[in-house]
DNA sequence: CGAGGGTTTGAAGTGCATCAAATAGTGTGG
DNA sequence: CCACACTATTTGATGCACTTCAAACCCTCG
């Protein structure tokens, strides 16, 4: 089969997504069929809450944040994405609507393929159903601690939690932690205000010694932070599964 | 294939919920081998957060709780399940252990089922993995809806969304409303204390006249318990698959 | 009838949100 | 390179929501 560019670029990424590993090449090209890569710039609206769902859609870089209003106007952030992740496949499922509006936050490269090309070859391909099996389990383990986060953790433990996510765990001693959008947009998803994240950030600085300049936070030991944070949760630290891709 | 009366009544539940529908009488037989139904009181733990996964577990009668506890103590519950509802089924992924505690809350009858058989079944058989991926995805939208609840809905509107999941939709005009299990559960449920629990649930009774005897709640017409609590949701009134099993 | 758990009520404190305003930081065009 | 505009972030002041601790009340069941 001749491929565009594009296209075997594409299959590339696909082989280094979770959910794909294992799928022999001839998969990845029925998935990859009428695939498009694109870049966005900050702002962009991939979709609505509502559309009709007709692409899945990969992060390749840069960040994606999912989101939904109410009908006055409030904003709840469900997650937000980077290299790997995937959104929007759900939607195979029942609805075919999108659950949740999707929007870029930093100039990001998105690809997007699909939905039915997923739903057809995975009505076939028990490998990619368990993959996606897998997939959703991991996520709905997350999803268990970000609700228990919310509704026991307070907004200093939330952000030390966060920071903790951050951190390469092989990584040990000093530590430094870039974030990887604006404070605001790591409040939203957090579920706090800019105010309070601003706030409690500096209460958890005097409380655990950590160094904030800017967008970059010094820590020269991780056991502080941990023993803050993890005391509040039903997790120990290392907490895997956290920031796997879907 | 010869059955215990036991096994056949376990096959016979097993065929109404949901992710076994349009598996065959083998694949059931299958799936039932080695599996108990147990009748427990309340206050029964049928597994703790950490314990090796062995079995998962279906819901024939009853009400479980699945919770988590934090090193001090805290604890957060992840769900409150009833008839028709699976858990336990995650582990068979990634992880041997469960990712928290389940304790039954009123008298019960639980079906417990090797997960040996549901790994091997779903390996080959597409159907049940397709059936396991929808219920998951519907499981994920609720957990969605569960975290936006968490940040942007107060504990009033909380408890009315609760209430309004518990009315039998097709009904209309007055609706009687009869809490399944404890106050004190509903509250921990829902994430907040007994305590305002109470308060909030005063406060939703004198904005939407609502009236509470006991554990019964009569309530004249829907709209204005909706247009108070769904005002701080994403999702619209009839909100589908928020109680559906898993 | 009394014991015990569930539920409500009261009083006080904490945490987060909100509104307002100051400050820092960034990118733009001149 | 500077001044300006605009946005992100911080800080202050205040109020509301929820929690906490305490005690009363209620209901059920032995």
């Amino acid at each position: 089969m001749t491929q565009t560019p594009e296209a075997e670029k594409i299959i590339k990424t696909l082989k280094n997504v979770a959910i794909f590993k294992g799928c022999d090449d001839k998969a990845l090209e029925r998935l990859a069929a009428n695939a498009h890569l694109q870049k966005h710039t900050k702002g962009h609206i991939l979709f609505i809450h509502g559309d009709e769902a007709a692409r899945l859609y990969l992060v390749q870089s840069g960040w994606v944040k999912l989101f939904r209003e109410t009908l006055d106007g409030t904003q709840a952030v469900v997650d937000i994405l980077t290299s790997g992740h995937l959104f929007g496949e759900t939607s195979i499922f029942e609805d075919d609507i999108y659950p949740y509006s999707a929007e870029v936050v930093e100039p990001s490269e998105i690809i997007s393929i699909p939905l039915t090309n997923l739903k057809t070859e995975i009505e076939t391909n028990n490998k990619l159903a368990l993959n996606m099996l897998s997939a959703m389990a991991r996520y709905r383990r997350q999803q268990d601690r970000e609700i228990e986060h919310l509704s026991i953790q307070n907004a200093s433990q939330r952000i030390g939690c966060f920071l903790l996510r951050l951190v390469n765990q092989s990584e040990d001693g000093a530590v430094t932690i870039h974030l990887p959008y604006d404070k605001t947009l790591v409040a939203s998803r957090l579920g706090m205000q800019p105010e309070t994240f601003s706030r409690a950030l500096a209460k958890l600085r005097d409380a655990t010694g950590l160094n904030v300049k800017g967008a970059t936070i010094e820590l020269e030991n991780l056991n502080q932070l941990v023993s803050y944070s993890c005391a509040a949760c039903s997790s120990e630290f290392p907490c895997k599964d956290l920031q796997a891709a879907e």
